[in-house]
DNA sequence: CCCTGCCTGCTG
DNA sequence: CAGCAGGCAGGG
């Protein structure tokens, strides 16, 4: 579910409740969520460690600890965070729970368990993933592009979503960038023109930037929506409004699955 | 490269 | 009720 910017914002806005504080107790109510220990290892480890900086890599979270160790999150399609009063309501799906010094807890729910956390020593290998992103969308280049997109066969969307080429876009960000690149996304990458590479080149870290700052909310908006509510809706140019009127030029927009993925665009104003 | 599984919840 | 969901790994 969140892209780049959601997670972004989620980091941003947890930052402050979590940045220097020490871990008094671990709760794991979904044992598969810790996807290389088991619950009483993680629990054992995590109790004690001070959360020294939270940072993002792709759709990767990490909490680095002052023992050196780290933690990595990837909330996949419906992980969120929150931070929350232990008097608080626990919502359904609540599956991990980090009591903080504070005494407040940062709460992780997902509704699918899709979402994983992993543990990391300070010297063992992270193997989360997170090691094989491709760039982040502002370091990608020209010259990158034509070596990773143009000599593909495959759809652009698809290229898009490979998080091993460029890191942290998914369905929705893929769409609004072929749109606003004014490329349709089934155009194969080797199809491609320099012109049309260079486009994406400055586009993909446009859209992506802007939608970190349409997510720029306080946190009391932020909590009120349970880490839910990104605030993107009213800025997304295609994605969920296939059959409706293309906002530039007013055509109906197509609807298709390009990869297994749903995907709108505008056949006019895409090319 | 395509396809499936992982899960629950919401929408039509 | 089927179908779909903003993600990804694994297998063929």
């Amino acid at each position: 579910m969140p892209e780049l910017p959601e997670v972004e914002t989620v980091r941003t806005v947890l930052a402050p409740f979590v940045l220097g504080q020490t871990v008094t107790k671990v709760q794991v109510n979904l044992p598969k969520v810790v996807a290389n220990l088991q619950p009483a290892e993680f629990i054992q480890k995590m109790t004690g460690q001070t959360i020294q900086n939270f940072t993002r890599r792709g759709k990767f979270l990490t909490l680095h600890l002052k023992s050196g160790a780290h933690v990595v999150v990837h909330l996949r399609m419906t992980g969120t965070l929150t931070i929350e009063n232990p008097t608080a309501v626990y919502e359904k799906h609540t599956n991990l729970v980090l009591t903080l010094q504070s005494g407040k807890e940062l709460r992780y729910i997902d509704s699918r368990g899709f979402g994983h956390w992993w543990y990391y020593e300070p010297n063992q290998n992270d193997d989360s993933g997170q090691n094989l992103l491709g760039p982040e969308p502002a370091e990608v280049t020209l010259e990158y592009l034509q070596q990773k997109i143009a000599t593909r066969n495959t759809a652009l969307k698809t290229l898009l979503l490979d998080q091993h080429i460029i890191a942290g876009i998914g369905n929705i960000y893929a769409d609004e960038i072929c749109f606003r690149a004014g490329i349709r996304p089934t155009r194969k990458g080797s199809s491609l023109t320099v012109g049309e590479l260079q486009k994406l080149c400055t586009i993909i870290p446009a859209v992506i930037s802007e939608f970190i700052q349409f997510h720029h909310v306080p946190f009391e908006v932020y909590a009120a929506s349970k880490g839910t509510s990104y605030q993107n809706d009213a800025n997304l140019a295609v994605y969920g409004r296939a059959k409706k009127a293309c906002l530039h030029c007013g055509q109906t927009l197509i609807g298709t699955r390009i990869g297994q993925r749903s995907s709108v665009y505008c056949e006019n104003c895409q090319k």
